[in-house]
DNA sequence: GCGACAG
DNA sequence: ATCTTGTCGC
């Protein structure tokens, strides 16, 4: 890695390359599980290494299958707009080491919410060629209304005149989170999935497990 | 030039 | 994300 912010502009521009070819690649259609497995992905980071981990339901019964963890070195600053840079490789280590392959993912980050339409979500879907969803705790890029104040309420997410997520409700008079398609799912998908993923918590059981993993790999390494 | 800005 | 304790509210 290089020294300063601006030492970085190398690497943020092939980066950016990168993005627009897997942009390309990015499928959106209606998706439905009756029966499988989710998992929930996120990192964590401690001395100058990221922990990623991922956490395999069942579905529609959320109970906890499996989990796995991948630690790397950080190689990658965090910029926004680039996320997946610093995290997908850790990520898609930890989902090569499930045993079971999970039949979609939920990421805590945006899918197609983001500038370039190739948020972390959409990312991943695209090198693991797995249906996608991105569930994140804030906004990056798109203007809303403000949502109803109960569960289940939403509203649109807009980007230069396309609707790129929803502003999803999924705890009463709870901060909302950002749902847009990551790759082979679109976005009435992603909420009705999500939703059905979501207990008493603000977050979809999938992530808020591997959450709660990285969390805890975090201390002992 | 001035903000905004996933984790 | 990370650095960090108690505290207000459902």
């Amino acid at each position: 890695m290089e020294k300063s912010k601006t030492g970085y502009s190398g690497m943020i521009s092939r980066a950016k390359e990168l993005q627009y070819t897997l942009a390309a690649r990015v499928v959106i259609r209606p998706f439905s599980l009756r029966r499988g497995y989710v998992a929930g992905v996120d990192a964590a980071f401690k001395s100058g290494k990221v922990i990623a981990s991922a956490c395999l339901l069942a579905y529609p019964g959320l109970e906890r299958v499996e989990e796995s963890v991948a630690v790397m070195d950080i190689d990658f600053p965090y910029v926004p707009g680039y996320l997946s840079f610093r995290e997908a490789p850790a990520i898609t280590e930890a989902i090569g080491k499930l045993k079971t392959r999970p039949d979609m993912i939920i990421a805590d980050g945006q899918g197609i919410a983001h500038p370039r339409r190739i948020g972390l979500a959409s990312h991943l879907g695209v090198l693991l060629n797995l249906p996608t969803i991105g569930a994140a705790k804030s906004r990056l890029i798109g203007t809303s209304e403000e949502p109803g104040p109960f569960k289940g309420d939403m509203a649109y997410l807009y980007h230069d005149g396309d609707v790129i997520g929803a502003v999803l409700r999924t705890r009463d008079n709870t901060k909302p989170l950002y749902v847009s398609p990551g790759h082979l799912t679109d976005l009435e998908s992603a909420v009705a999935i999500v939703m059905s993923c979501v207990t008493r918590y603000r977050l979809p059981e999938p992530t808020r497990c591997a959450h709660n993993q990285s969390a805890l790999n975090k201390l002992l390494v």
